[in-house]
DNA sequence: GGGTATATATAGCACGGCGATATATCGGCT
DNA sequence: AGCCGATATATCGCCGTGCTATATATACCC
């Protein structure tokens, strides 16, 4: 992330990137999940290997995703997907933060504030 | 906040929604800054004295706000306005919002999630 | 065999929201 | 007068966490 304000942003919506990009099906490993996040997001999200691979241990102990070694032999990739926990956690997030958006594009409205060109 | 999720969102947004109630007109005071984004916000964000103070601190060294105590005598207020700064801030910080939420949003809908009933 | 991309992991830093706590005034009730 | 809740500001310390830096190892191309 570039700035502090990014990177603010980020932290409130982590989890609800990370959870999302795995519903959209499939096992995912981390650096798929890096690159993918990446492009969905047009380059503006782009997850620090720091932030990532801590991010998905905080997600398996939680219970919201579930992770297998690849079996072959050579370069090992840790493939990750949702459990039920975790795709009932993502639809609540995504509800919640649509309604925190839409509680933020109020108060910007009340005080009738211009975006920056 | 009530829970983590909801403090993280607001971490992201705690400058533009400060900033945006003193754009609302006028100087105000801290625990009056507190009630109105209470108000606006349908009771969602409700800022901790804890959380709010040192905040007006840190934009007031900013150089986005500006403070002076209240003449009167009794019970003492400190009365902020914003800077040129601080609205230049905020419509920038709008914008990123705007821009963010957009791409939160493109995110949730490639993996089609469902928000909760 | 050297360099780059792939792939995962962790330690430690820096930052900030919040609970707890302190202090003081004001108004209403009894 | 005394009490109490609301008003009003301030700070300390805890705790969580994103990120930089660092480590390790494989794959592939030149």
């Amino acid at each position: 992330m570039t700035n502090k304000f990014e990177r603010d942003l980020l932290r409130g919506s982590l989890d609800l990137v990370v959870l999302s990009v795995l519903a959209g099906g499939g096992k995912k490993y981390g650096y798929l999940i890096q690159k993918e996040v990446r492009e969905a997001s047009g380059g503006r999200v782009d997850l620090a290997a720091g932030t990532l691979y801590p991010l998905l241990h905080r997600l398996e102990d939680d219970g919201l995703i579930r992770s297998s070694w690849d079996a072959g032999t050579g370069r090992e990739r840790k493939w990750y997907e949702l459990t039920a926990a975790g795709r009932k956690r993502l639809s609540a997030q995504a509800q919640e933060w649509a309604d925190y958006a839409a509680c933020i594009r109020q108060l910007l409205a009340i005080a009738k504030v211009q975006p920056a060109s």
